[in-house]
DNA sequence: GAGAGTTTGGACTATCAGTACAACACAGGA
DNA sequence: TCCTGTGTTGTACTGATAGTCCAAACTCTC
C-alpha cells in the first residue's frame, strides 16, 4: 500500500458510511468509487482490494484511538483516574466515528444482523445476566447496577473479548485461570479493595 | 432457511475451521462443499448462501452458550457466584468451538488479520494500558494485577463493546454517562463496597 | 521540456455466486 | 405394485463484478 495522500484519505471517508450500511461484499468498488468520488483506477492504484480500504479505515480509528490514549495516559493524577480518562478517550473516537465503528462490526454484522442473531443474543446473555444483577442486588451479594442492561453488555464485551483472545491465539491458558481473572476484575474492579483509594 | 438435518448439521462444523482460516469471502461455496463433503446444490437447498451458513454456525455457538449460561444462572448460591459460572460457563463454550469463534472474528479479522493493525492495536491500547496498570500498583490507585497484559485487553474488551452498543445503536446516551458506568464498572467491579460481601 | 510519478477512462478477463433442472433415492399410502 | 411427495445430487449455465491492463493526460521538479 503506497503512502496515502490527504486529500484522497479524506474522500474516503464516506466509504465508511457506504460498507458499515451494507457489509464490505455487499459493497462493489465501482460503490465505493462514485460514493468516495474517487476513480477505481486510483483506488486500485493504492489499495490492493476493498479489504485494504476497510483496513485503511480501521486502521486510521485505531490511530486516532492511540493518540488520544497516549494523552490520557501521560495526563496528571493517579492512575486510577487517569484510567478513567482513557476510557472517556476510547469512547471519545468511537463516538466521534460511528461510521467505522459500524462499518467494523458491520461486517461481521452482515451475519449478526440477522434478527434471529440478535434475539438469540440477547436470549443467551443479556436477560439472564440483566436477572442475575437484579438477584445479586436483592441478596446482597452484588451492588445495585443503575442500567442492569447496559451492564449486562459489558460483561459480555468483557467476557468475549478474554474468550476470543484465547480461542484466536490457541488456549494457552487453563480454562480456569482466565475465568478467575476475568471474574476477578467484574466482581472487585481494579481499584484496590482495603485503603479506600478509589480513583476518580 | 428449512431445518436442518442432524446429519448435515455435524458435516458443517468443519466449514467453520475454513472460514476462520480464509475469511467468509475468501471461501467459496464449492470450497466448503468439498471440505464438508456436502454437495452445492445441497448447500443451496438447505441456504440462501454462505453468509447463512456462516450465520448456522454462528447461532449454535450462541445456542450453546445460551444454554450452559441458563444453567449456571439458575444454579444455588449467591448471585455472585453464580455470576462467575456464568463467566465459566462462557468461555467454556468458547473455549471448546475454538473454530467458531476464529470464524466469528476472523470475518472480521481478515482485516484485522493484517500484521500491521495487530500492531497499531497493541500500541494503541495494550501497551499504554499495561503501563497505567504498572503504574497504578506504585502508586496505590489500583490493585496489583497478576497479569497486567490480559487485563489490558479485558479492559478494551468492556470499553470496545460498550462503545460499539452505542455507535450502533446510535448514541442515545450522553458520552460521560456511558464513560461513567464503564470506568465504575472497572474501577469498582460489581460487587458491593462497603459489606465484605465479596463472593466467589 | 524532459522525465518521473500520479491520475484516470475504458475495455477486458476470469472467477464465482447463485440458478435451473433433470435424474435419482426413498419414503409411505392406496 | 405404482404413485406422489420430499429430499438429494450432478451438471450446465448465467450474470455480476473483482481485479487487470494500458494508453493518454496531467503535474510536478530539475
Amino acid at each position: 500500500m503506497r503512502e496515502l495522500p490527504v486529500q484522497l484519505a479524506t474522500k474516503l471517508y464516506g466509504a465508511a458510511e457506504l460498507i458499515a450500511d451494507q457489509g464490505l461484499d455487499n459493497t462493489k468498488i465501482d460503490d465505493i468509487a462514485e460514493a468516495s468520488g474517487v476513480p477505481k483506477a486510483t483506488l486500485y492504484y493504492y489499495f490492493t482490494g476493498k479489504e485494504e480500504i476497510l483496513a485503511f479505515l480501521l486502521k486510521d480509528l485505531l490511530t486516532a484511538i492511540a493518540g488520544d490514549v497516549a494523552v490520557a495516559v501521560s495526563a496528571e493524577g493517579r492512575a486510577s483516574e487517569r484510567l478513567a480518562g482513557v476510557v472517556r478517550a476510547q469512547l471519545g473516537v468511537m463516538l466521534r466515528n460511528p461510521a467505522s465503528c459500524r462499518a467494523l462490526v458491520g461486517d461481521l454484522g452482515r451475519v449478526t444482523r440477522l434478527p434471529e442473531l440478535a434475539a438469540a443474543l440477547s436470549a443467551a446473555f443479556y436477560e439472564p445476566v440483566e436477572k442475575l444483577l437484579r438477584e445479586g442486588a436483592e441478596d446482597g451479594s452484588l451492588r445495585r447496577a443503575e442500567d442492569p442492561m447496559s451492564e449486562a453488555v459489558m460483561i459480555f464485551g468483557t467476557v468475549t473479548i478474554a474468550g476470543l483472545m484465547e480461542a484466536i491465539m490457541g488456549a494457552h491458558r487453563e480454562m480456569d485461570a482466565i475465568a478467575n481473572g476475568v471474574a476477578r476484575l467484574l466482581l472487585d474492579g481494579l481499584a484496590p479493595r482495603s485503603p479506600g483509594a478509589t480513583g476518580a
